[in-house]
RNA sequence: UGGGGAUUGGUGUAAUGGUAGCACGGCUGACUCUGGAUCAGUUAGUAUAGGUUCAAGUCCUAUAUCCCCAGCCA
């Protein structure tokens, strides 16, 4: 086969794997990894990054680590370890044996410190945190030197040993690499390399009172692992120059740093300490609230790994940065939940329905499918009787132009079963309120089929009010009510951005019964609704459902014009 | 004002000196037992100014704008 395929094209990253593989860079291996700090939960964000760590290790016949970068003890937990490794799991990643931990590298870390030391390249620093601001100079002037800079390594040796046994309080000392207060790049003004932490680590517990910083840590890792590539995002641009210099000084693999833009996503933010203060000022309900862009909170929600998985490839990687627009993420989940959601028909906001000529004690199980896009998924049966629920929305006593669906007069289709025209109304005297629509139906059009051939323009999801299953359904919005609530130029605080409709909560929906035995997680449409997909805040008594997406809804468009001009 | 990056339709991207293409969104229309899906059409772009070249989004020179860096966070 010549075929030329059409292949996607590699974006700068793939481009540069490619041809180190090609030019057999590394004797032709690809090893990356993704390095979580487990001091939070995963967004979208890191999906991008998940993705294209591993995804360019599987493409190039390689391995991606996990390796959880916990330096911090003050910050870091277990759950998060666990919550991290389960969100992987879900996005569809597997790093099988390859789970390591910046931790496991404490001794080896300390080993090269004092490498470094012996050789006057590092040095204890008894400077306060403030202080070593103060000489650490500005953007546009150098920095000052440490007057213990100059220390002997045979003093500064015994100084960082003392520090290791816990001989000094927190915060009294640092160790701090001897490069250049003159720099221009500030990360190469003799940053801090160990600082003294009398904390519990959650993995090495209390075996250690001095803590690497990240930059000390990180590039030493990758090396130690053999990582080829380390990709990461722009703002460690300036860091790189660190790092090489570290395992230059070392002598150790080289592994190459690439940076990428992150993503972003409108009507969202996406920091860690942001999200967390949504979490802590109660504005969403816990991090896997379904309004969040986090990996548990949009699994919540109903959104599928492949959607996810298919916004990062469709969103490609390049160094800009960029805001992708939330319809892109939604047209991704409707692609994927529309090749895969059962159907069913569930009434939001009922409306009570009588078939005047329909018999008062009848029922009848009409056959209804269950993915249109589908066949095997098979089919169903709906029960059908004289009293049923429709959408309010489904009636107007004064229907506009182009509303296709039921009106005092017209005829319009109950899918699946029969014609129906609406001959009457009741009215709640006091309020004016509609609160039943008087109905007859035409039996020979069972199925949804007339014989005469005459057609209607609406078809009307229903269900069958003695049979119907009642749920509370919660219907989400976005977050915020702007695009990009970080760069309003009101110079307002963001949270004041936040979209006060964005959670709507539907006490006494109506199911069709099939609903009966869903679990928690189980996705659906709704038909001509949207998706929606069962909370684990259902129960036996009480079922729960979160609204994913709503269906792309031409009407609302059309009316949504007419109500502007 | 130092250093490091970036700039292609409304949005995300492709084009690696040779026809500016794709996707999303928007707008038309067709079809439809979901106003869904599908299908067809359409809309709209190389930040600016010079230069090199037969030919420039791509190379050169300026300019403009945006992002990141002054944690003992990662």
């Amino acid at each position: 086969m010549t075929t030329a395929e059409a292949q996607p094209a590699l974006d700068f990253v793939r481009q540069i794997v490619a041809e180190d593989v090609k030019a057999n860079k590394h004797a032709g291996r690809v090893v990356t990894r993704f390095p979580p700090e487990p001091n939070g939960y995963l967004h979208i964000g890191h999906a991008k990054a998940i993705c294209l760590d591993f995804g360019v290790a599987q493409e190039f016949g390689g391995t991606c680590h996990l390796r959880f970068d916990d330096t911090n003890p003050t910050k870091e937990e277990q759950k998060y370890i666990d919550a991290i490794k389960a969100d992987i799991r879900w996005l569809g990643f597997e790093w099988g044996e390859h789970e390591y931990y910046a931790s496991d590298y404490f001794q080896q870390l300390y080993d090269w410190a004092v490498a470094l030391i012996t050789d006057g390249k590092a040095y204890v620093d008894e400077l306060t945190a403030e202080q070593i601001r103060e000489h650490r100079g500005t953007l546009t002037e150098p920095g000052r030197e440490s007057p213990s800079r100059n220390r002997s390594p045979k003093e500064n040796l015994d100084l960082f040993e003392r520090m290791k046994r816990g001989e000094f309080p927190d915060g009294s000392r640092v160790l701090r690499a001897k490069i250049d207060m003159a720099s221009p790049n500030l990360n190469m003004r003799d940053p801090v390399l160990y600082r003294i932490l009398h904390a519990t680590h959650p993995r090495t517990g209390e075996a250690w009172c001095v803590y690497p910083m990240y930059d000390w840590a990180h590039g030493q890792s990758d090396s130690i692992e053999g990582i080829t590539h380390s990709l990461c995002t722009l703002e460690f641009e300036d860091h790189r120059p660190l790092y090489d210099w570290f395992v230059e000084q070392l002598g150790i693999h080289h592994p190459q740093q690439i940076e990428f833009a992150r993503l972003n996503l409108t009507y969202v933010v996406m920091s860690k300490r942001k999200l967390l203060e949504l979490v802590e000022d109660g504005h969403v309900d816990g991090w896997d609230d379904p309004r969040m862009p986090t990996l548990c909170g949009l699994r919540r929600r109903g959104y599928t790994p492949e959607a996810i998985r298919n916004l990062c490839a469709t969103v490609g990687v390049t160094k800009h940065n960029s805001i992708t627009d939330a319809a892109l993420l939604e047209h991704t989940l409707r692609d994927d939940l529309n090749k895969r959601s059962p159907r069913v028909m569930g009434v939001l906001r009922p409306l009570r329905v009588v078939i005047e000529n329909y018999p008062e004690d009848q029922v009848e199980e009409l056959e209804a499918i269950n993915n249109p896009e589908d066949e095997s998924m098979g089919t169903r049966t709906v029960p059908f009787s004289r009293v049923l629920y429709i959408e309010r929305d489904d009636f107007r006593e004064d229907p506009p132009r182009k509303f296709f669906r039921l009106a005092p007069g017209k005829e319009v289709r109950l899918r699946y079963a029969y014609f129906i025209t609406c001959t009457d109304l009741v009215k709640d005297e006091s309020t004016g309120e509609v609160t039943e629509l008087r109905c007859t139906y035409d039996p020979a059009t069972r199925g949804g089929n007339s014989p005469d051939g005459r057609k209607v323009k609406g078809t009307l999801h229903w269900v069958s009010a003695a049979h119907a299953l009642s749920a509370e359904v919660r219907l989400y919005d976005r977050l915020f009510t702007v695009p990009d609530p970080l760069a309003e130029k009101s110079g307002k605080d963001y949270r004041e951005f936040l979209n006060p409709e964005s959670l709507e909560v539907l006490a006494d929906c109506k199911l069709e019964p099939s609903l009966g035995n869903a679990q928690p997680g189980d996705r659906f449409q709704f038909e001509r609704i949207g998706y929606f997909c069962i909370d684990p805040d259902s129960s036996d008594r009480q079922l729960v459902i979160n609204r994913t997406v709503t269906l792309r809804d031409s009407w609302a468009k059309i009316e949504q014009a007419s109500s502007k001009k």
